[in-house]
DNA sequence: CGGTATGTTGACGAAGGTCAAGTAGGGTGG
DNA sequence: CCACCCTACTTGACCTTCGTCAACATACCG
């Protein structure tokens, strides 16, 4: 499923949608990953050039662009939520920036594996000195569309942490972490991390 | 001046204040350049690692936090102006974005000049076709960590676009925008373009 | 069972980082 | 007013990292 963002919003329920951005050569960015609770599109703003795309199937809960608005100035408290889960992606955009900006591919790879696998760390803390098994949303070519890197590059940063004995692929899009704190001190990042590593 | 952002929110009245983030080896990456009428801080969000830089000398309006969530509570209409500055802050750091992980280091300056040039041309499109001087507020360093480059390599494309006869560097921190149109082809978006050329 | 998608690996080259030397302004103290 | 110094900027040489191109492997689907 691809296309234009429409004159819609809404809250991702299940699955996973993601932003991107694309130049007019065709190289292309993803610039959010929208998970369950997440909230698309921006009241107030009519245009923004994304384009949306859902990774595995997704279920939302959609409104048209006006009667949220109306919606949304008669119970002030709904804006509260908006402002605060903005701020969240906002963080969250700025220190994918950081990442992208600054790390290295091995860094970036890293970096990415740990946001899924925290994710299961935080529900169950025992996990982090188990093996943890993700199914990654994504194809080789969307991880490097997320990280700004090739997908050969990401395949080989696969490679490599599989022969350091770190993670071990498994088929298209399965991965389990073999070293979670030995993942996070490839990330680049201090012990506390943000959202990403 | 820098140091942690402290428990307080504000305005930005005059001056340029920059967000940055830095890795614990000391790279350094700019996330948010705050111009004046931006809001800085989040209501509602205690935590947030970034360091605030003063590139210019600068005026804020600021409150401290807790005062300042009381108010917003009396006063919806206010969340309604943050809710929206927040969003713009969410597409400009989107488009950030695509320039770190996508675009090369002729294209990222190119971009970065030219959002002090469009700002000028927004005000007086006549400038268009004229020469646009420009002070930044940055040093090659800064512009370097803005666009996730090193200062070398920045310092390369201001010399290579005067060999071009599209800029011409004066002193510190001077430029002349001498051939626009060219300049804003050179960023490799669209005609649009976002916040960032 | 074959075909298309996706993933892996290798060889090579180009873009950009690092290290190092030298230059140019701008401010300060003599 | 000038000499000096400190900071920012420029430029060159070299090297690393990552992208590109290409061949091949694997897995999934009809």
């Amino acid at each position: 499923m691809d296309g234009e963002v429409p004159d819609f919003v809404g809250t991702v329920l299940t699955g996973t949608v993601s932003l991107t951005k694309i130049m007019p050569d065709g190289r292309i960015q993803m610039v959010a990953m929208l998970r369950p609770g997440n909230f698309l599109g921006h009241p107030y703003r009519a245009k923004s050039s994304y384009n949306a795309v859902a990774s595995t199937s997704v279920v939302m809960c959609g409104f048209r662009r006006k009667p949220f608005e109306r919606l949304l100035r008669k119970i002030p408290e709904l804006g509260q939520g908006l402002l605060e889960q903005s701020s969240n992606e906002l963080d969250a955009a700025r220190d994918w920036m950081l990442l992208l900006g600054r790390k290295t591919a091995r860094e970036k790879v890293a970096s990415f594996l740990i946001i899924f696998a925290r994710e299961k760390v935080t529900q169950d803390p025992s996990l982090m000195k188990k093996q943890i098994y993700l199914d990654l949303p994504y194809t080789r070519a969307e991880i490097g569309d997320f990280l700004g890197l090739s997908l050969e590059t990401v395949s080989r940063q696969f490679s490599a942490f599989k022969d350091d004995s770190v993670v071990d692929p498994d088929g298209k899009r399965g991965v389990t972490v073999v070293d979670y704190p030995a993942l996070l001190a490839e990330t680049g990042n201090d012990a506390d991390g943000g959202w990403l590593a």
